[in-house]
RNA sequence: GCCCGGGUGGCGGAAUGGCAGACGCAAGGGACUUAAAAUCCCUCGACCGUAAGGUCGUGCGGGUUCGACUCCCGCCCCGGGCACCA
């Protein structure tokens, strides 16, 4: 054995061995005892960082050690590969994307090899691939066919730095852009939508079921589907009083608060709203609303919301309240959405805080029609809305209730009398796919001017990305001016025909690579539906949090549809999902913490580190860096701590080689061994216990590799070398093997290392996880912890059989304990067995 | 405003209602060395005390309990999600 740890020579030859041995390369023809352990694929985005490398180890950490407890795992890994920043850098330098992409895959790939971390490449994909996107054109004509693929005219978000349309999910709160940090637009263009609104309710209920699902996700995504529950009330418009007929003389809205109708007073449109124009055409009000509206258009959600400032103005025109047949003023206002419910909203000043402001800032009436049963409500003394519970007042026939009882009674109401009803509205809206690019999967569509809109047909698929394109900054997909990619011929009449120049959001291609990596390079059909059956859902998902709401929601719509279409015969993609912290680090600038990022310029790339410490310093730093779903300040010091740690594990087996090697055939025997190396050998099996515990539990890798390094402390402790007792040379060997197996998931190269030098056969994965002898916990003595009135006063040895009685009297006999007890009186005694004796005096 | 997290030494962090601060980092002192590195040993929450020992201490204020970092009530601060969503 060389005398310093040269991590360089073995991880380098490990990671040869594994990569011969196809170290995960898993037969699924059997998922006896299955264990599906997937990573999100990453974006290629050339070079990866300590922080990206959390996410990474973790996983390789779980994989290994899973594998070691005899599951059958799975743990495959594909590229994320369309996407807007290689398409960018082509306009900047020329280069193709596929070609930049796969530069970058290539770097990416040797990095993680580099990590240690290990996969089964034989099932790697990278969506931009033909044989891959082939596969995503086809679900969409799935998702087509039955309806949930659309193609509609909607206002949608518009960003002029990336220069395509992006969905809500990809809008911050702050209305920019997700990815570039643009301001969004709102625009009209007809784009393509997937209807994932259909399946609100069951990606509601469903979250039920996942409870191996971190509860802040779960809530994250149920705020994002908003759920809520109200009641449409249908008001009519006063006819025209210059007898022109109206176009629609309904005009719908949705309520939570129905109980408070009696005391609307007037109905608010959105600027939105459709046929605005119409309704105040020739009216005097029409050309002062038509600037409001079109005054309003101009403002971005932002500055609609920001100030809590709302603006309107009156129509001219009415509606009638179909509960009381009341006539009421119809005004337009800016803090109406038109997206949400109908986009009107009828206005009860008195109970709803933002109809409060707008009817005071233009002198609405206001009135009360629900009386707060603490105190009489009075206008005159009112300085807000009163938005509490309360009675139903002034509202026949439903006045004297409880208003949470008038809700399900007007609800009916209102149904029973055909002016709308009770109803469910979700703020979660359709997902739009649409994106004006070049590098991601076309949309399988054609339109032909005899025809229409007509699918690709399935046999015609892929839909292939061409590649003489140019790539211009010109605001434009290059495929539209892509002549022999636009002009195809009609499927359905032969005739003259274009295709769709859009192509797919990237969060479609990473809606179901979970699926494919069972079938990976089957090209006959998009999912293996046994294989899927049989090894979904994903036993362990890991990632990152910031995709909570997007990938997550798309990749369970995704689930849920396929299920319809029969290509699976379960509902929810990810059983359990972990997400792990950010890695940030403080700036050098301004000594605040950041995420770690290129952008914040504060990246510790692993290569540097790796050269110097090695990757399993790496590892293992990067798991005892704290609990790995928390947050954690990356600190170049602690690596140091991590490297320190290996050289000593390496050089207590160096300098006792020959010792450990000569005991092989000595067997721990409790019953034989002195106290020295029976308690290190109670350490042992304790360590086995807490860390399989850990590891079993939210993979806490920080306390598990701490106790590693405790009991690391007790061999140093304990000392043994050649002249020691058998039993104790005994232990000590036991101890050193079982230290190198719980050690192997987080640092694997140097477990292989000294598990091959202890004598054993490579592979360590192939060893079983250590377990726990009981006999090795028994314990004879007990510390007990001696407590006066809640304070330890004293600590004595006791036999661990000594019952309560015979505790209590040792405590009490104690002599520590009676310098406190002495002239007070004895309230109380309480004992717990095995810990401690509290005496209450007083 | 609503919904989730979180707040413990100089730092990262440990603690099934039962010894607060495991483990590591940093710092200080010492040993070895011509010297350095490496390694090893000691100290390391605050205050009082020569010491033995004692008092205080887990964001703040209450409560439950023999006993609270842990449970309950009310606040403060930090992070995240949602938000003119009717």
């Amino acid at each position: 054995m060389k005398e310093f740890y040269p991590f360089e020579e073995i991880e380098s030859k490990w990671q040869g061995y594994w990569d011969d041995q196809g170290l995960f390369a898993t037969d699924v023809k059997s998922a006896d005892n299955k264990y599906y352990c997937l990573m999100m694929f990453p974006y290629p985005s050339g070079t990866l960082h300590v922080g990206h490398g959390r996410n990474y180890i973790i996983g390789d950490a779980v994989a290994r050690y899973k594998k070691m407890r005899g599951f059958r795992v799975l743990t495959p890994m594909g590229w994320d590969a369309f996407g807007l920043p290689a398409e960018n850098a082509a306009i900047k330098t020329g280069t193709p994307p596929a070609e930049s992409t796969f530069n970058n895959i290539a770097i990416m790939k040797s990095q993680l090899r580099a990590w240690g971390c290990c996969y089964d490449w034989d099932r790697e994909i990278a969506s931009c691939t033909p044989e891959y996107y082939k596969w995503t054109q086809w679900l969409f004509l799935k998702l087509y066919e039955r309806g949930l693929a659309y193609k509609k005219e909607a206002a949608v978000n518009w960003d002029p730095v990336d220069q395509t349309v992006l969905a809500n999910e990809q809008v911050m709160p702050d209305g920019t852009a997700e990815r570039s940090g643009a301001k969004v637009e709102k625009k009209m263009l007809s784009q393509w939508f997937f209807k994932i609104t259909d399946y609100a309710q069951r990606l509601l209920d469903d979250l039920d079921q996942l409870d191996g699902w971190p509860e802040r996700v779960r809530s994250m995504q149920e705020n994002w589907i908003g759920r809520s529950e109200g009641t449409r009330v249908e008001f009519t418009l006063v006819p025209r009083t210059d007898g022109q007929p109206d176009a629609d003389s309904v005009i719908p809205c949705f309520t939570t608060r129905v109980d408070t109708i009696y005391g609307c007073t007037y109905m608010v449109l959105a600027p939105e709203y459709p046929g605005i124009a119409d309704l105040v055409k020739g009216l005097p009000q029409e050309a002062s609303v038509l600037e409001f509206v079109k005054e309003a258009g101009h403002l971005s959600a932002i500055e609609r919301t920001t100030d809590g400032d709302k603006n309107g103005i009156f129509t001219g025109r009415y509606v009638t309240n179909p509960y009381n047949q009341e006539q009421i003023p119809l005004w337009i206002g800016d803090y109406v959405l038109v997206e949400y419910g109908t986009g009107a909203v009828m206005a009860v000043p008195a109970h709803d805080t933002r109809d409060w402001t707008f009817a005071r800032k233009y002198d609405l009436p206001i009135r009360i029609s629900i009386q707060d049963p603490e105190q009489s409500l009075d206008l005159a003394t009112m300085d807000d809305a009163y938005t509490e519970d309360g009675i139903v007042v002034d509202s026949p026939p439903f006045s004297g209730m409880p208003n949470r009882e008038a809700i399900p009674q007007m609800g009916r109401h209102a149904q029973e009398h055909g002016f709308g009803g009770p109803v469910i509205q979700y703020r979660l809206r359709d997902w739009l796919i649409s994106r004006q690019r070049y590098w991601g999967a076309p949309i399988p569509m054609i339109y032909c001017e005899k025809c229409g809109m007509v699918p690709v047909p399935e046999s015609d698929l892929p839909v292939l990305l061409p590649e003489d394109v140019e790539f211009k900054p010109s605001g434009e997909s290059p495929l539209k001016s892509c002549a022999s990619f636009m002009n195809v011929t009609c499927p359905k009449c032969g005739g003259p025909a274009h295709r769709e120049s859009d192509t797919m959001d990237t969060f479609v291609d990473s809606s179901w690579y979970f699926f494919r990596y069972l079938s990976a390079s089957d090209d006959t059909q998009a999912v293996d539906t046994d294989l899927c059956n049989q090894w979904l859902p994903v036993d362990q998902y890991i990632g990152g949090i910031e995709h909570a709401i997007l990938h997550l929601m798309y990749a369970r719509f995704f689930t849920k549809a396929m299920y319809d279409l029969g290509l699976i015969n379960f509902t929810e993609p990810f059983a359990n999902l972990f997400t792990q912290g950010m890695i940030t680090k403080r700036s050098e600038k301004d000594g605040q913490l950041y995420k770690m990022s290129k952008s914040k310029g504060n990246v510790v790339s692993p290569e540097e580190l790796i050269k110097s410490y090695g990757a399993d310093t790496v590892r293992l730093y990067t798991l005892f860096i704290g609990p790995p779903e928390k947050e954690a300040e990356w600190n170049d010091a602690g690596v140091e701590g991590a490297y320190r740690f290996l050289r000593r594990l390496w050089r207590r087996i160096e300098q006792t080689h020959s010792l450990l090697l000569g005991s092989k055939e000595l067997k721990p025997v409790v019953d034989e061994m002195e106290t020295p190396e029976r308690n290190l050998y109670r350490k042992l099996h304790e360590s086995i216990q807490r860390i399989t515990r850990d590891l079993d539990g939210d993979f806490h890798f920080n306390t598990a590799i701490a106790q590693i390094m405790e009991l690391m402390n007790a061999v140093d402790d304990l000392g043994v070398t050649e002249s020691s007792s058998p039993q104790a040379r005994a232990v000590y060997r036991e101890t050193m093997e079982t230290l190198v197996l719980l050690i192997s998931p987080f640092a694997p190269h140097i477990a292989e290392e000294l598990w091959q030098e202890l004598g054993h056969a490579p592979s360590i994965l192939n060893a079983p996880w250590p377990t726990v002898n009981e006999a090795a916990l028994h314990r004879d003595e007990i510390e007990m912890v001696l407590q006066v009135n809640g304070k330890v006063r004293g600590r004595i040895l006791v036999g661990a059989t000594t019952d309560a009685v015979g505790l209590e009297q040792e405590a009490l006999a104690n002599k520590q304990v009676q310098k406190w007890i002495e002239g007070k009186t004895v309230r109380k005694v309480i004992v717990v067995p095995g810990r401690l004796v509290n005496i209450a005096v007083s």
